[in-house]
DNA sequence: TCGACGATGACCT
DNA sequence: GGTCATCGTCGAA
């Protein structure tokens, strides 16, 4: 089963559920006709403007927050400390501003290229580990920022792979007051390539 | 305009 | 465990 995610699938409203449900999925890139891609490993959920670690707490509207309010099933891209870019897909109907962090893949597809970009001789468990890595292994940036991730240069797919889903706290939200605690990062158990702590 | 800082990661001891 | 690179964004002035 080889099944590529439509629009729909973005557009439901339980961004916990969906983030859960990415843990297997593989996410492909493609840049003129080169290929990279993985299983998806770790995710996190960022619920909109009731989650204080979310971008758009409270209905926070600026330049860089405004594509979150968008509807559902396209990327979110942004700098972080000037140097990693972070991919976020967003869920819900527009102006709910959910949002889900991709924040490690398993390498399956043009694995020299991904490599490559990681300027790496050969593959290890965090060639794609951490969201900053994934970004930089799998060439999304800036440019990426809004696009659909249903077609074109970013597709996710259901290839009928199951995970054992481990559910544990989301990482580097410190200023998040008591939403720390939430349970809303999500792993696959039996992968290596995902990002510790 | 200006200054502070971040959903991180690599490299050091 | 600790340091630091590096810059766009945001809120204050």
């Amino acid at each position: 089963m080889n099944k590529l995610l439509e629009q729909d699938y973005f557009l439901r409203d339980d961004v916990v559920q969906i983030a859960r449900d990415l843990i297997g999925k593989k996410l492909v890139t493609e840049f003129s006709g080169q290929i990279t891609g993985g299983y998806i490993t770790e995710t996190e959920a960022y619920a909109g403007k009731g989650d204080q670690a979310c971008h758009a707490h409270l209905g926070k509207f600026t330049k860089r927050t405004k594509v979150m309010y968008e509807a559902g099933g396209i990327a979110y891209v942004y700098l972080c400390y000037g140097i990693h870019h972070l991919f976020n897909i967003i869920t819900n109907q527009k102006d709910h501003a959910d949002a889900v962090l991709i924040r490690a893949i398993e390498p399956t597809d043009g694995v020299d290229l991904m490599l490559e970009r990681r300027n790496m001789e050969k593959i290890k468990k965090n060639i794609a580990a951490g969201p900053g890595n994934v970004s930089k292994a799998l060439g999304i940036t800036k440019t990426q920022n809004a696009q659909s991730v249903t077609a074109d240069e970013l597709k996710i797919v259901d290839t009928g792979k199951t995970a054992h889903i481990i559910t544990s706290t989301r990482i580097g939200i410190g200023y998040a007051g008591e939403d720390v605690n939430l349970p809303w990062r999500f792993y696959d158990k039996d992968s290596k390539f995902v990002s510790k702590r």
